[in-house]
Parts: structure tokens; C-alpha cells; sequence
DNA sequence: TTTTGAGTTGTTCGA
DNA sequence: GTCGAACAACTCAAA
């Protein structure tokens, strides 16, 4: 019997193994052919950034060998979704089109615009899930509202029965007679014309067999000391799965699995609290998904709306956002996070919060610019994990962190790079710094500095702002939020 | 139904 | 040097 091309749309599934849509696209009978489609999507802030697309070009080139492998092609189009997949539907014949769903506002939206245009002429349209161990709709407290806090919303999860990933196909992928048109991967132009990019690739493998490789080195022995050493941003304590996971080159229902392989032998699950901890890492990145469904206005509204009328300091020149972009804060740990940002496209997760703490507490800019910052640089960038991690920064998100938590760049530095490996391999002008004016190269003596060779102010910021009046500063300014939320009028 | 306790990641101050 | 308290307000779950 003959049965219709299946298209399967991949999306943020950049993979083969574990991919419910691929599988059911597979088992439908008929010749697969997969489509990627690069949406330019004009004027929004949250189309793809810069660091993303380097990312997604190599992304795709490992996705386009690995279908090669198995007799098939990734076809490449650009333009808007709706069209190309309708063009796609009537130049090969195509009886349905598969996907595995996304979850922010726009694509969500597009999606079911999609599925009904496709529906309507005959098509059959299907997504699946890929992405989540528990998709945000399937979710709600006691009361049907969706979870606030991430300890209740996690333990609930945890009482649910967890999906088992989807085997990889095996054999040969189904070709059509003919294959359509594709755009060269270069013509899509993902790569930087400058190759700002070039120091990315040391640290990273994009693509399905770089993300295993990854998760495998990870769980083979740094899991177990998660608990303890991510929090060491010079250490190889993290697991570092964030692009891949964003770009949906490994799941997390493989993740889950595979950790739950751990403890096969012992039969003891999680196999240790690292373990644990890593696992619950997963569950923030649904919870963050959990949130960015339920409360969509998020990636730009603060979710606690009395945030609105926070007094953001004045930054007319955007000197002091410029200094926090470059690293030139006079802050070396501040300094050291955001020169690996712009060097690797990543910066480890104890960095990120006291970077995000400084922006938003230390030079009361809005978290919106440090999102829109995060968003162009980081590989990982993603819309659910970025949103809920400023928001949480800034306080004024779910479960947040509470206001008078400010990072001391200092004493992080002290506790979590005391040796100073982090700060002298990213800011190599203090490297002949002794370790304890390190972090604080403005409290050195005139000697010190001069046998370091660090001249403050030229080869090396003093501090934009003061430490204690930049403290003290913020927690008025949420002070002042509070009574204003209050209304009380009392001065 | 109401109450109570706990909740990713911190810092400072004073005893 | 170490330690506990204080620094909000709100959501959720358990009692």
C-alpha cells in the first residue's frame, strides 16, 4: 500500500535518539522527510541571537550528517513556518506533518495557527512531546492553578510516572523519490561575518553525538560531587548540557534515564545527593518552562506586577551597562563571568547569579537588559530558563530570591574562587595578583599593584560603584517599592 | 476552614 | 573567629 511522505518539522530537537515525533514519522509508514525551518522573526526581541545561531549552524550540520548516515537528507528552508510548510505539504505530496511541541508564547501560537490551516486542507498535523518530563498544560497544584514555588511544583512531579525515552530508529531512514529543494546551510547565514564566535568551539561539540559524549563524562564522575563543586566556577563541576539540552540535542527524559542507570547496581535512587542535585537542575528547567506557559507575559512583564514601579537607576550614556557587558566593572569576579560569557558564549551558573545580582541590585539597571544580554550571547540562551533566572535575580519573579539578597562580589569571589583560578584565567591583567587582594584590587598596596603590574584605572577599572553605598542603595530602592505597593504614604 | 511552616544559590551586624 | 538574628511577602501543602 502506498502511503503519503510524512514532514517532520524538527525544531528544538536537533536529534535522532529520543525523538517522539521522528518516531512516529518513522512508524506512519511512508518516506520521512526532514525539514528545518529558520524563521527570521522580524522585530522581536527574542529572535534568535548571536551566540545561538553559531550554535544552530553547527547544530544543523551535525544533524544534516547524522540523516545522511541513514540514507536520508535534512532539507533547510527560510521564511515564515506557515508558508514553507504549506509549500512543503504541496511540492512533495506530503499526507502529514510531524513536530514535537515548543512552548513559548509566540511559537505556541504559531503552532496552532499551523495545525488548523494544515487540518483544513486534509493534512494530518501531529506533535508530540520531546522536550519536558512533564509538559506544562498536565500540570497543577490542588487548587488547579499552576505552581509558584518550585519545592511543591518538583515534589509533586516526582509522585508522576516518568517517561521512558523513545528508542532511536533503527536502520535506514524512508527517502522519497524526490528529495525537494534545500537551502545550502551556509545561505542561511547563521555564522558571525566576524568570527567573534572562533573561541566557542574548544569548549563545545554541538550536535547529538557531542551532547552524549558530554552527558556520559559527566555521569562517569562529576555527578556525584555536583552537589559541592558546581559552585566552583573554575572546577569541571557542571555539567555544562545547557546548549545541548536548549537545542534539544539530548532530552531530558534520556537525562533522567540515564542517571537512573547509575543506580542499577546498588538499586539506590538518586545513586548520590550530586545526583539528586543535578537531577532537581532538571526539574527548574521544566519548572521554567512551567512558568513561561502559564505566565507568558513574563519574558518582559515582571510577574509580581508591583515590580513595574521599581526605581531603575538613570544610565543615559548606557556607560554602566556597557561596563557590565565588557567585563570593565573594576569587579574582577564580575569582570572574569562576563569576559568568559563573551569568549565561550557560556558562563558558569554561581557567576551568572552574582553577574545578574550586580546588574540589577549593584547598578539598579532593569533585568530586562541583562535578559536581552544573556539572550545574544549565551549558546544556551533559552526563553524559559533566561526569563525565569532574571526574574529570579531581580526578585520579582517566582520564588524569587528575596530582596535583600545581594551578591557581595567580593566575598563570592573569597568563598568560590579563593585560589583565584577563575579570575586570572578571564581577567589575565590581575593574574600576578597575590590571592588576597585578588578580588579586590583596589585594597592592594601601592607596591602590590606596581609588582603586579596593574595601574588602576588604566590597565585595570577601579570599581564603577561602591560596594556598601550600592548595598545600601538597592535595598531603599525596595524599600521604597514596598511602600509604594502599600500605599501608606508615610515618608 | 484555618493555621502553620517552609521555601536553590546571601550578607551584615552585634554578641 | 563563630553564631544567630534580621532583613518581606507570598504561595503552597500539611496538619
Amino acid at each position: 500500500m502506498h502511503v503519503s511522505p510524512t514532514l517532520l518539522w524538527f525544531r528544538q530537537d536537533l536529534r535522532l535518539a529520543d525523538n517522539a515525533a521522528l518516531a512516529a514519522a518513522i512508524s506512519r509508514g511512508g518516506p520521512v522527510i526532514p525539514v528545518f525551518i529558520l524563521e527570521e522573526a522580524g522585530r522581536s526581541p527574542w529572535r534568535l541571537g548571536g551566540a545561538s545561531r553559531s550554535w544552530l549552524h553547527h547544530s544543523l550540520a551535525a544533524l544534516a550528517g547524522a540523516l545522511e548516515e541513514r540514507g536520508s537528507t535534512l532539507i533547510l528552508a527560510q521564511g515564515p513556518s506557515q508558508r514553507v510548510v504549506e509549500a512543503l505539504v504541496s511540492s512533495t505530496g506530503a499526507g502529514a506533518v510531524y513536530w514535537n511541541r515548543r512552548y513559548e508564547p509566540e511559537g505556541i501560537a504559531r503552532d496552532a495557527a499551523i495545525k488548523a490551516a494544515l487540518g483544513a486542507k486534509g493534512v494530518e498535523a501531529k506533535s508530540f512531546n520531546s522536550a519536558l518530563l512533564f509538559e506544562p498544560h498536565t500540570i497543577a497544584n490542588k487548587t488547579g492553578r499552576p505552581f509558584q514555588v518550585f519545592t511543591p511544583f518538583w515534589r509533586y512531579c516526582q509522585t508522576l510516572p516518568m517517561a521512558e525515552p523513545v528508542p532511536a530508529p533503527r536502520g535506514r531512514i524512508a527517502a522519497p523519490v524526490r528529495w525537494p529543494d534545500s537551502v545550502p546551510l551556509p545561505d542561511l547565514k547563521l555564522l558571525p561575518a566576524r568570527g567573534w564566535d572562533r573561541g566557542f568551539y574548544p569548549f563545545w561539540t554541538p550536535g547529538e553525538a557531542g551532547a552524549h559524549l558530554r552527558l556520559k563524562t559527566f555521569l562517569s564522575q562529576a555527578i556525584h560531587r555536583y552537589d559541592e563543586e558546581r559552585d566552583i566556577p573554575s572546577a569541571e563541576g557542571v555539567s555544562r548540557l545547557s546548549p545541548h539540552l536548549h537545542f534539544g540535542e539530548v532530552g531530558p527524559r534520556q537525562i533522567w534515564a540515564a542517571v537512573r542507570g547509575l543506580s542499577a547496581s546498588s538499586g539506590v535512587f538518586p545513586p548520590s545527593r550530586g545526583a539528586s542535585k543535578f537531577l532537581a537542575e532538571v526539574g527548574w528547567r521544566e519548572f521554567a518552562h512551567h512558568l513561561l506557559f502559564h505566565f507568558p507575559t513574563t519574558p518582559e512583564q515582571p510577574l509580581r506586577t508591583e515590580f513595574a514601579a521599581f526605581p531603575w537607576a538613570e544610565d543615559p550614556q548606557g556607560r554602566r551597562l556597557q561596563a557590565w557587558q565588557r567585563g570593565r566593572t573594576g569587579y574582577p569576579l564580575i569582570d572574569a563571568g562576563m569576559r568568559q560569557l563573551w569568549a565561550c558564549g557560556w558562563m558558569h551558573n554561581r557567576v551568572r547569579m552574582v553577574v545578574a545580582s550586580f546588574l540589577v541590585k549593584h547598578l539598579r539597571l532593569s533585568w530586562n537588559h541583562g535578559a536581552a544580554w544573556f539572550w545574544d550571547t549565551l549558546v544556551d540562551a533559552d526563553l524559559a530558563s533566561n526569563t525565569l533566572g532574571w526574574q529570579w535575580s531581580a526578585g520579582c519573579g517566582a520564588d524569587a530570591a528575596p530582596y535583600f539578597r545581594v551578591f557581595a562580589p567580593v566575598l563570592q569571589g573569597e568563598k568560590f574562587d579563593p585560589k583565584g583560578h577563575y579570575v586570572r584565567q578571564w581577567v589575565p591583567e590581575l593574574a600576578r595578583l597575590p590571592d588576597d587582594v585578588l578580588h579586590q584590587p583596589w585594597q592592594a598596596a601601592p607596591s602590590v599593584l606596581a609588582r603586579a603590574g596593574v595601574t588602576l584605572g588604566e590597565t585595570y577599572p577601579r570599581p564603577i560603584v561602591d560596594h556598601a553605598t550600592a548595598r545600601a542603595e538597592a535595598l531603599e530602592a525596595f524599600k521604597s517599592l514596598r511602600r509604594g505597593a502599600g500605599e501608606s504614604g508615610d515618608a
